[in-house]
DNA sequence: CGGAATCCTTGCGGATACTG
DNA sequence: CAGTATCCGCAAGGATTCCG
C-alpha cells in the first residue's frame, strides 16, 4: 500500500478503505457532535436531545449508528422510569482526542483565516 | 466554556463553534481523501479525477472549497500546458496527521467489529 | 421517557456536454 | 488541460404527531 503513486483508474482504492469505513462511522451532521457532547459525562436522551435542538428521528438514529459501529453503548437504568443513558465505549473514548485535535485545528486555523483576510483588505 | 455541562437550550454552542468550523472545512464525501491524496506530492486536476473517479464539477468544487479555507494551494504553471497544480499549505499539512490517526482507528476498530459479529454468530 | 411513524424539503453529489 | 453549464435523482435531515 503506497502513498505516492495515485495513477490507473482506482489503484489507491485500497488505500483509501479504511478511510471510507471511517468515515461511514463520523458522516452526517450530528456524529462527531453526539461523541463530544458524551466525552464528559454520559447523558440520557432527552438531555441529548434539549442539548443540540436535534429531532427525536434522527438523534434515535445517529445513536444507533454509532451504537452498531462500537462507539456508543446503550443502557437501560432500572429505576422504573424507563430512562436509558447513552456512553462511550473505549473505541468512542480514542476517537475523542482526536475530534480535539480536528476541533483545535478549527480553531486556531479560523483565526489565520480571519487574520488573513483582514490583511487582504 | 465548560465541557461538563449540557444543560439548557443552547449552553453548549460556544464549546461546539470550532467544530462546525471544522466541519465546513472537512464536509462532504470528498474533501478528507483529496487531503491524502495531496499528501504525498502536489498534482493536476486530471490527475486527481481520474484517480478517485470523481466528477469535474465536484472535484472543482471541492478544491475551490479548500483553497478558501486555506487547505490547498493552487497554483498556475507556466509550461504553456495550461496546467494547474494543487498542493497542501502548511495548515493542510497539519489536517494530514490528524487524518491519518483517524484512518488508524477506522483499521482497527473495522477490525474489532468484525470479530465481534463473528463471535455472536 | 424514549423512541417510531409519517411526511416533506433541500441540497449534495453524479452524468454529461461544452468552453477558453 | 482545467475547468463551467445544465440537468437530475436521491438520500439526509427537519417538523410534527403518535405510541408503549
Amino acid at each position: 500500500m503506497t502513498y505516492t503513486k495515485c495513477s490507473g483508474s482506482g489503484d489507491c482504492n485500497g488505500f483509501f478503505l479504511p478511510l471510507n469505513d471511517l468515515m461511514g462511522v463520523l458522516n452526517g451532521k450530528w456524529k462527531m457532535r453526539l461523541i463530544l457532547c458524551l466525552s464528559s459525562e454520559p447523558k440520557r436522551f432527552n438531555e441529548m436531545k434539549k442539548c443540540h435542538g436535534i429531532s427525536p428521528r434522527i438523534l434515535s438514529k445517529e445513536l444507533k449508528d454509532l451504537e452498531i459501529n462500537g462507539v456508543v453503548l446503550r443502557t437501560e437504568l432500572n429505576d422504573n422510569l424507563k430512562s436509558v443513558e447513552y456512553s462511550l465505549t473505549d473505541a468512542g473514548k480514542e476517537l475523542v482526542s482526536i475530534i480535539l485535535q480536528l476541533q483545535k485545528w478549527g480553531t486556531t486555523h479560523r483565526q489565520n483565516v480571519l487574520e488573513e483576510n483582514d490583511r487582504l483588505k
